[in-house]
DNA sequence: CAGGCTGGTTTCGTAATGCAACCGGAGCCT
DNA sequence: AGGCTCCGGTTGCATTACGAAACCAGCCTG
């Protein structure tokens, strides 16, 4: 199936001037991350995938090709390869099982463990810190206009 | 609207023994985390989201009434508030945001700015790092079966 | 008590999903 | 050559979810 650009386009947000809505723009349905998870697990091959999720054919296809229409994976020698910017998506898949393993899991019912691989040591959960290293809350955060800020976002912030 | 369970559950994952499809079945569609992000941002009643994002009613309603479902939000007095659950999607906010000011506006591009409310800096990007805090890739890392895994994720560690 | 605002619910057309069947090419056998 | 069988899809079609707009019920306010 080739990628028309209009799946998930809704509503299209791919104009929207906030990196979330970007992102989802790029990843956001239920199969699609799970499909690049897949790949962070080893999975090249349009079998893998199928399998390993159970996916019906035609969306696994329409997916893989929006992700390389988005430059996350790269299709060679008829694997399905992370690019660079596919494996930039590290801390956001690690950042939803900290949450999952905490929130809905719970200590000690993790389904499955991150480690690094020489030292065998689990991976520490993500923290969002100042610049001196100290971690904050949403409370601590003040969010601005950006030099891409779209007049609407600057409108948008200035009256709250 | 009421929250029927049933929403996105085209194929249930509901019980799929992994943390990433457990996040996505709580806010796994387009609008449910733009809603969470701008309950970030300070909304908190129907008509804020519903100014802010454009979203029809009945979606909101829905999106909402599935966030109280999964005690990401909580409805008191009229107002949906961000329970600890919903406070501790902050990483996984910024993980998103910073994936999409580097891969998607790139530097000078970001719409918006997130500051230290006190210091004014910036907040540096989440790192994903092992135990002495040395950042780490998806090669340095290996994905073994925690306490939580079913028989299913056993098996699938297994064979590979 | 008319009118407006908030916070929804209902209706209904349209778009996405997912199952199943089909298909074309490559790599074997024989 | 002829036929078998994977792999990697595409096509067709019924089902389901989505989303815009209309509607509605409570509560203020004058």
């Amino acid at each position: 199936m080739r990628y028309d650009g209009a799946v998930l386009a809704r509503k299209r947000f791919a104009g929207m001037n906030c990196g979330i809505a970007q992102a989802l723009e790029a990843f956001g349905d239920w199969w699609t991350l799970l499909v690049v998870r897949d790949a962070f697990f080893g999975a090249r091959r349009f079998s893998d995938f199928e399998a390993n999720l159970g996916i019906a054919k035609n969306i696994l296809s329409n997916r893989l090709a929006r992700l390389v229409a988005h430059d996350i994976f790269a299709k060679v020698d008829g694997e399905y390869r992370l690019t660079p910017k596919g494996e930039a998506l590290l801390p956001v898949l690690t950042a939803l099982r900290d949450w999952s393993d905490e929130w809905v899991f719970g200590k000690g019912g993790e389904p499955v463990l991150v480690k690094d691989r020489r030292t065998n040591r689990r991976i520490p959960k993500l923290r969002v810190t100042d610049a001196d290293g100290v971690e904050v809350t949403r409370r601590d955060l003040r969010t601005v206009p950006g030099p891409g800020a779209s007049p609407e976002t600057r409108r948008f912030f200035e009256r709250r």
